[in-house]
DNA sequence: TCCGAAGCTGCAACCGGTTGCACGGTAGCC
DNA sequence: GGCTACCGTGCAACCGGTTGCAGCTTCGGA
């Protein structure tokens, strides 16, 4: 803490005014004359001063902060996001705390409500925590989800589905008669939709999907079901995200089965390293969904503050396939997604032999 | 924020004490007798109440917040320092704002300014700021840097110097007989020490040792330097960071060249991914380091508290050299160093052709 | 029995701004 | 000229805990 700033009352003296009118001069401008304003502004500069942030907290019952809460700060889905949240609330001259429930939805829950004391409003990432949790902290500060629907309280989502039911066409249009979707974690709401939705898109497409049951871990996840994934014949696999994908790839490699020539693999997240990897996966521009999200919140809470009436919206930000080398080439004729070429090691330059 | 929440008063009122036998029952239990305590506690207990932080940090002089500062969050080499800090300072019962400068001084300046108002202390992690600055900032609450030395300030540092050296060895075992290293930021102060490591090592075992300039942008960084590194006829290579050292990888696969049979590629940080990928690299238990750091802080500000003097320690923690796919193998007869087996694509089963 | 020490507790001021209300002064209006 | 309206400013209370100091008990020792 700063060892001996000046205070209001220091500012007041010096300008010869009443600390009132050094309170007013910066937080209600056009209720002090301009010339006693001058005086006072220039006060404040020769102290050095700027007003206090937790005397001002104190009366006026906000922070300025807001806080973000995700599962797992390493998970690459995740810092993006967070920038993209943080600029923003930087920009509105919010701060930033930040929580890490790793991935457990009591420790989420206790992460937020301590939180939720010392700050205006919450931004819940991929949030694990039931419905009603997130109802319920919303009686003590603002709350947005992002990536995750709660009925009733502000949302920012990732509209997969769209590029889900594309990835499906390519995988069909190149010759697979059957998919198959690796699911996340179990109490994950963006898996609910990416089944959802791959189902919904096999269904459209008179595909078989195969679901494959939930384990833990990210990259194991992905690199154990694959004895599970060749025992039932797979050839196209969704994965939840792009970690489990990479892991399905390395179990694929160990195995010694090609990829994309006997098995095509599709991740999602678009994770910074999955374009030099030469990934196939869904983005989306996360930076930005980030940033809504912070914009959102921030907004919700100044409209509590000016007394308004509570309205949740819900921010849908569409999603784009990119269809590199993992996803085998898109069948002769099919239209040309987008997708920057694949980047990684030699391989990259064989261009993988269709599937029989 | 909380709606209506109690406040001491009305714990008092119910307890049928003062308010200052309230915040004594809590804060000096000593003082207060058991039995008057027990009221107390009862009565918090019965309205819910807990004291509020920001009314208590404006007595008190403290926010039992610290704030961790990055260059950019998106960088994997962050995400597990900070959660490291953030679960230790936790651990502490301190919370973690969080501020990104964008890799850019100046604005590093201006986000610790703004945090240094409304924390105890700060942990500034890979700064880019001159040691002047930092020790402004140390007038105004407590520091710690990680990554950095600055003398005067508490610092954790992760001592690549000895697996740099035995990189270098491992090369020079394997029949290179010139090293290049391709420089991160200029202002990185680590990228210093590792041209430092790195040139030592060379001079030691009597090999060459060329230095690439810096340039801009991480992944693209390595890859815009490939041709250079060709031109130099290159055979070795350590890159500033793994970020690097993989847009090196790719630039390699873009012309042809095998890596490990032509160039042999050595990154820095162990990246979530790099053990993935079969890149070899210099690691360290940055979970641990984050801790380091945030424990350091916080035990600093404690005594700062308690009103003793300033006094500034220095953490090394040890790396560790992992050798996989794209460090080539190992001479025969040579020592064999740590590192998971590959596990990314097919090419990891290759054995890659040892340099002629 | 009296005195001093020690243990609890309450009073009131304080941390540093903010804000409802009242007051003095000036201007506009009839 | 008197009255009202409004503007600019200060007073004092307040946000919600914390803490120095003093007062009251109780207890031990002389």
């Amino acid at each position: 803490m700063a060892p001996v700033s000046a205070t209001v009352r220091d500012v007041a003296r010096l300008a010869g005014v009443s600390p009132s009118t050094v309170s007013r001069a910066l937080a209600r401008p056009e209720m002090i004359s301009a010339e006693t304003r001058g005086r006072v502004l220039e006060a404040a500069r020769a102290l050095d001063w700027v007003p206090n942030r937790l005397a001002r907290s104190l009366t006026r019952g906000s922070t300025e902060n807001i806080a973000v809460v995700v599962p797992d700060i390493v998970n690459p889905f995740f810092p993006p996001l967070i920038r993209g949240g943080q600029q923003e609330a930087w920009r509105r001259g919010f701060s930033v705390l930040l929580g890490d429930s790793n991935e457990d939805a009591a420790r989420e829950l206790h992460v937020a409500n301590e939180l939720a004391a010392q700050v205006d409003g919450l931004l819940l990432m991929s949030s694990r925590l039931p419905a009603r949790e997130i109802l319920e902290l919303r009686e003590r500060c603002e709350v947005v989800v992002v990536n995750r629907v709660v009925r009733g309280v502000s949302g920012v989502v990732i509209d997969t589905a769209p590029s889900a039911r594309r990835a499906v066409r390519h995988l069909v249009g190149a010759g697979h008669d059957a998919v198959h979707y690796v699911s996340g974690p179990a109490d994950s709401w963006s898996n609910k939709q990416r089944v959802a939705a791959v189902q919904a898109a096999c269904d459209a497409s008179g595909t078989a999907c195969h679901v494959l049951a939930p384990s833990v871990g990210a990259f194991e996840r992905g690199r154990a079901c694959v004895d599970d994934l060749l025992a039932a014949g797979a050839t196209a696999v969704l994965a939840y995200d792009d970690i489990t994908a990479l892991g399905i790839v390395a179990g694929l490699a160990d195995r010694d089965v090609r990829v994309p020539g006997d098995v095509a693999v599709i991740g999602c997240d678009d994770i910074p390293m999955a374009g030099q990897l030469g990934l196939a996966t869904i983005g989306a521009p996360f930076d930005s969904v980030g940033a809504a999200a912070a914009g959102l919140l921030i907004e919700q809470i100044a409209r509590r503050a000016g007394g308004a009436p509570r309205r949740s919206r819900l921010v849908r930000v569409p999603s784009t396939l990119f269809l590199r080398r993992t996803a085998g080439p898109a069948p002769a004729g099919g239209p040309a997604l987008s997708g920057e070429g694949a980047a990684m090691p030699a391989r990259s330059r064989r261009s993988p032999r269709a599937r029989a």
